[in-house]
DNA sequence: TAGATTGTTAATCGATTAACAATC
DNA sequence: TAGATTGTTAATCGATTAACAATC
């Protein structure tokens, strides 16, 4: 129990929990290590570890019920009761985050909306009202809440997060391009979004697919075909 | 040149750039790899590997100019050139990474929305009209995009996706839960934003952090201190 | 010059893949 | 039972860290 699973795996939890749901609503029953190797690119070995991490779902001879081990993975990442969460920030971002339904699905419900912009306040989003923050830490204290998001701008959320710590959040989503580690206790989970940074790695791999298909093309028509190869 | 670099390395080039960003904002000149391993919670010596793939940029004895460096990496991510962006998919996320400014700093720019929804086709976010499916291709030919975010249903993206590419879209930003990588050629770059997938892994962080500590508080209250030494 | 700090090689650590005995 | 496929150990691969000679 409490074994340290490592970030690599957990990072690929929420992947099988997707394609399990795709098998699922196909109407699959059971499903191999090896076949859903194929479909998600990844090596059965991968698969066979990283759920043995958690006890052993599949059956020698016949493989994994995709029902039952989608449950299962649904309990080990939280997803079998309700998730409540607030967004902190109602700026063009945490307004997105607020409509999206989708995330009900998963046990995720936006219950709050804060924002300091007295503009906004009182304005409503899918029946959420955008609430001033001054009123959060009482909201916090007679509301059940699991996570707070936060979609302010970078130099109010260190502040912000240490409001939401303060009053009992023990898990945050941070969009703001700054990093809240050393802000937060080490018993605050803290996963970031930041999207610039996602930004710049496509970027850098559209200029590195440039420069590869630049160069092999040219490799090949231009030099003897033992130096191609050996670059290859 | 054209050395293969590992995504590991590439995931942490714009943390790199970030910081420097501040350092350079706060009118620092020069930095150390270990005054900056410090302030990035990283060691030393991965931050000298890390730019070491790219080139020496540091001197000895000195360390690293601040704002030397961080224009190497603006090059090498690819910020040092304006790259054109639209945006697929004009619902609530698509809207919003309309209307972040701030990726205009770090060379990204807007200049297109496209959507199927005849309601909103001619709306304008930020001076950019919202313009029908219809007529991305045409857009595409007659003008010079580099970026391709996603912000579809999952159900429509993969067709878009193909659309995409057909007219000449070599890098994707993909917010639809699904994956493209079947139905892209490998000279196009995805970058996946899983924003679910962010959220369940903040949940099993939240979840296993709560484990953790019930376990250590109760070990040390009722066990004897030996087996609680051994568990820690 | 002496001190500081890089660039880079070598050692360690961790994650992935391969192999196969266990077993349904 | 025979065939299929898991769970798990062992082998490989890659990434991180440590160490230090080079050098500013």
């Amino acid at each position: 129990m409490g074994k340290n699973i490592s970030k690599a795996v957990v990072k690929r939890l929420p992947r099988y929990y997707r394609y399990l749901g795709v098998l699922e609503e196909a109407g699959v029953e059971r499903i191999s290590s090896g076949e859903l190797s194929r479909q998600m690119q990844v090596t059965a070995s991968q698969i066979r570890q990283d759920l043995n991490n958690f006890g052993g779902f599949g059956q020698q001879g016949y493989g994994y019920n995709v029902r039952y081990l989608r449950d299962e993975i649904a309990k080990i990442l939280g997803l079998d009761h309700t998730n409540n969460m607030i967004v902190v920030g109602a700026g063009h971002l945490g307004q997105a985050l607020a409509n999206y339904t989708k995330f009900e699905r998963n046990s995720f419900h936006v219950v709050g909306i804060f924002d300091v912009n007295k503009d906004i306040i009182g304005q409503k989003i899918r029946n959420i009202e955008i609430m001033s923050i001054d009123v959060l830490p009482e909201f916090l204290h007679t509301h059940d809440v699991e996570i707070a998001a936060l979609t302010l701008p970078k130099e109010n959320a260190r502040e912000m997060a240490e409001v939401l710590v303060k009053n009992g959040i023990h898990a945050i989503w941070n969009f703001a391009h700054t990093d809240l580690n050393l802000i937060v206790p080490e018993d605050v989970a803290v996963q970031n979004v930041h999207l610039s940074e996602s930004l710049m790695r496509l970027s850098y791999n559209l200029k590195s697919l440039r420069e590869k298909n630049m160069q092999t093309s040219s490799d090949v028509s231009s030099m003897p075909s033992e130096i191609a190869e050996g670059q290859e």
